[in-house]
DNA sequence: GCATTTGTGGCTT
DNA sequence: AAGCCACAAATGC
């Protein structure tokens, strides 16, 4: 299988993902040299809507590597655009435990794509798997406070 | 109140 | 099968 990393230069820095034409593999949140510019690929649609507030049906997706993360997929689209949810919500949710949460979530290929940058912390942001930086970046770009931050 | 510890539950490799 | 986790709630002080 052969797939590219394009690029997209998004207003809360450039990212990069994998799009071998059909789904997209994986999605990296640091600029690669060796990406290609970005394209006409629903990923790219997609992320130019995303950064306009627009909304917009997801790219095919490479499936999640476990059942679970169908299930925590589909929690995460749940949440509304400048909404957030705890890992104890999300938990529950799903009828899982936080810390599982945090697990699947760091592990998920697909940062972005599914929102999980929505997901914080009970008392605190939480973390990232692609970088902090980028989460509060997101965050505040979709206006939301977060309440650690001081 | 704040700091630390413990419990939890399951995902990932 | 063992380690790992981006939490949370409960204690101890």
């Amino acid at each position: 299988m052969r797939y590219e990393i394009f690029r997209y230069v998004s207003p809360c820095g450039t990212l990069t993902y994998a799009w071998n034409g059909e789904t997209c593999s994986g999605i990296r949140l640091h600029d690669k040299a060796t990406a290609l510019a970005g394209d006409n690929n629903p990923v790219t649609a997609w992320l130019d809507a995303y950064f306009d507030k627009k909304p917009h049906a997801l790219p095919p997706l490479s499936m999640p590597h476990t059942p679970f993360q169908s299930r925590m997929r589909a929690a995460l689209l749940a949440i509304p655009f400048g909404k957030t949810r705890t890992y104890g919500e999300l938990a529950a949710a799903l009828n899982s435990a936080p810390r599982a949460i945090g697990q699947a979530l760091g592990a998920n290929p697909l940062p972005l794509l599914i929102p999980c940058h929505r997901i914080l912390a009970a008392n605190g942001i939480g973390g990232f798997s692609c970088g902090l930086g980028w989460k509060r970046r997101l965050l505040a770009f979709e206006g939301v406070a977060v309440a650690t931050e001081k």
